[in-house]
DNA sequence: ATAGTTGCAAAGCATTTGCAACAGA
DNA sequence: TCTGTTGCAAATGCTTTGCAACTAT
């Protein structure tokens, strides 16, 4: 994968949120710092970044995905008030994956969870 | 809500399949019995089910969200291999979630959860 | 030099919607 | 009757793609 100046702009502006944007708003981000990019290189990009495991793609049911700079498997907090994204301070429960594997007796990989509620700017 | 034999059909379909569905999918199995069935009615239909509670969407991060027709609180697996989504028999976690909150000091109120690996049929 | 990448615009697709005709209650 | 619903087609909105001009290596 060659090192382009986009490609390193749309990284960074994306490890440096901690939003969960999505391509659009990240779009609007690269623009301030490279007015002429495309939204076929943002999303290109997010393709590429995301297939290589440096990042994550979240669907969480909205219309629009959103993506996550950090590639470390964790889980997700979507507060259904104002729609905003936390990742969650905590470990995947490899454990509870293992149990779960083990009473439905498929053969379990990999898990991912999601939680909700009201965040805390909300309450 | 009105009872149209459309607004039937389709949730006899969605009800009567253990395929979880696209959108598209059901256009198809409804329109066997309903011919003139329009997209918008089926889409329209299922939204609104949707938000009555009497079905469940899954959006799964494929292309299409995927319908459930079994509205009861249930995790799901998808095979990596084959794409098919598999309801577990199992109740959700409510134990965990509530270790979750406890350690987040999130005020979660729900919570899903996917599985993947591939299914007995292509092991 | 040359294969990967970009910008642009057009295309793709799933989903939604405006509207007039229709049909449950 | 009268409001909710349907079929149809057009419109949306996110995402992908073809292509010629670039550019990192």
């Amino acid at each position: 994968m060659r090192q382009t100046f986009q490609r390193q702009v749309i990284l960074e502006e994306l490890r440096g949120t901690q939003n969960h944007p999505r391509a659009g708003d990240l779009y609007q981000r690269v623009r301030q710092r490279i007015p002429t990019v495309s939204f076929g290189t943002v999303y290109r990009n997010l393709r590429l970044l995301r297939d290589q495991g440096a990042i994550q793609e979240l669907t969480l049911g909205d219309d629009a995905s959103r993506w996550d700079g950090n590639a470390h498997p964790h889980y997700h907090f979507t507060c259904q008030r104002c729609g905003r994204v936390l990742d969650l301070e905590m470990e995947p429960a490899q454990a509870w994956q293992e149990e779960v594997a083990r009473r439905t007796g498929l053969a379990i990989t990999q898990h991912r969870a999601e939680f909700y509620g009201v965040c805390p700017q909300c309450r």
